[in-house]
DNA sequence: ATCCATTTTTTTGTTTATAAAAAACAGTTT
DNA sequence: AAACTGTTTTTTATAAACAAAAAAATGGAT
């Protein structure tokens, strides 16, 4: 019943391994392998049989050999490697925030199961762990509602946003001057200006390291509830603005400077600047994404003509 | 495979109505039976077929006639009232809360339901839920893991509670004067007067008419974040201070007391003396429940030995 | 004794099944 | 036509089944 993607996606990355390795060159320990690949010996031992049975490793287990490199039609397709809840996160999040979903529209767990070619129970699943992010509410003995991704949403997120991450980057900024994390933000905000110049190729990496950046700073409060507020963020931003590409270079220029800035902010742990820089910051993302909210709901809306 | 709480719980809830209810008087129409019962028309044409089968009313679905008062006999017993799912937090809490879990301890949903006496889906379902509210972890493809109810989340709850309550309390004292919440207000501060009064009969209800009370304040951040966060305020609360009793009746009086003087100060709409009283308040409120986890732990750790 | 491979046991992820409850539909009566 | 009851269809809550994956126990070699 249940799928194979660990196995799957623990046979991938196996593979990724056995490319840069030398032929004939004896594999590490099942213990170490284990470490390495992170998933179960038992799953690593799978991995190994159906290498064995590929012809790509050879000998016996007590001293596996790389017989050949693997070729890309070894791996197995990468849509095999997503597990039912990921499938349906993702599924979830186009329905509810591409389709225009508006509040008070109820949310039906068994059509979706049928549209997403899912179990009922892995979308009552995910339901009730998406519930947290104050999208959908529930009614006992009923169906969802839907509180709708609307301007209102946006506002009650970065109000909290910004209460959370004002206070952790106080909290960042006077830490103890050897705490590890100095280093940690000195690495990114090399990272930062290595984007910087980099922009035009890659500025899909942007999101990444606005991510580890913001969450960097929120660790710092030292809160789990700060700390698992920032899932929400990283969920809205992560889909909405995949469909937002309008002025996307332009926006993650602007952010990135605005990044060095806070930074440099933080590292004068000076609170009032800090302060400063992180409302400001925050400003700037909220206008982003209430103006990408209009854009969606425009959009949304053209398609239901 | 459901259980028949919801039919159960109607069920006992028409008794409770028709013992004020006049013999031979029909009764109202099964839609407005629905509304009163908050249960579905098909639950309560079930009841009213089985209060005919026990003669306690005659007649036809046209015009049903009560026959006979219900006996206290007629009631179901109430633990068949509660739904799985209620179960499963009565149970887990307590599993949770007394059972001196600590960091780091694992939860095996096996366990679990073998002890508890549900299915496997009904704790993971719980699980999922409960997960939001910061005291367990899930790895992926393996089991929850406890962080423990400890002094730190103690502290981690508070800072945000009082984070989320100042800036609700200032948002409540700068309403509009024709809001109807001031009308709230007023009948709770009545109730706490009463209550301070009778306290010594009836110090159970100030648990209720605490929850009521925080609710309408954070309710005027008009932020479902802060709202929502209440839930696990509320949680905590009323399953920790079950088995706290010492010293109860002082600690509420003294609450109350805070309380009016807070409810004062949102009358005065001086932010700075509502800042004051919410704080001195939520200052308490911590120390209450810090020196509750003291005496929880040590009460466990006996138990152990 | 320590490390590693094999085997066995336990636990989790997902689907499927099914009764309870809700909702929708269709006539009837007032 | 509004409000009611009878009937049918959908949807949810829970249990149960079962394969995948993890963890533990076992045994063997260095």
């Amino acid at each position: 019943m249940r799928g194979e993607t660990v196995f799957k996606k623990t046979f991938n990355r196996t593979l990724e391994y056995l490319i840069t390795s030398e032929l004939k060159r004896p594999l590490p320990s099942e213990n170490i392998l284990t470490e390495r690949l992170k998933a179960s010996r038992t799953t690593v031992r799978k991995v190994l049989e159906e290498l064995h049975a590929r012809k790509i490793i050879k000998g016996s287990a007590a001293k596996w050999l790389v017989a050949r490199h693997p070729k890309p039609t070894d791996f197995f397709p990468d849509n095999e490697t997503v597990t039912t809840s990921a499938q349906v996160e993702k599924k979830f999040m186009e329905w509810m925030l591409r389709g225009d979903r508006k509040a008070g529209d109820i949310v039906n767990g068994l059509e979706l199961a049928r549209q997403f070619e899912v179990s009922t129970s892995a979308i009552r699943e995910y339901l009730n762990r998406f519930s947290r992010f104050g999208l959908i509410e529930r009614r006992p003995n009923s169906s969802w509602i839907i509180r709708g991704f609307t301007k209102e949403f946006a506002l009650e997120l970065f109000e909290i946003r910004e209460l959370f991450e004002t206070r952790s980057a106080i909290a960042f900024a006077t830490q103890s001057e050897n705490s590890p994390t100095w280093q940690s933000l000195r690495k990114l905000e090399s990272e930062h200006r290595a984007l910087l110049k980099t922009i035009s190729n890659r500025h899909q990496d942007f999101s990444d390291l606005d991510e580890r950046f913001h969450r960097l700073v929120n660790n710092a409060s030292k809160n789990r509830f700060i700390v698992d507020f920032y899932d929400i963020i990283s969920l809205i931003f992560h889909y909405h603005y995949q469909w937002n590409k309008v002025d996307e270079k332009q926006r993650n220029r602007a952010a990135i400077l605005e990044h060095l800035d806070y930074i440099d902010a933080l590292t004068s742990r000076d609170p009032k600047r800090v302060v400063l820089a992180c409302m400001s910051h925050l400003n700037s993302a909220r206008k982003t994404l209430l103006a990408s909210i209009n854009v969606q709901s425009a959009s949304a809306a053209d398609q239901q003509q």
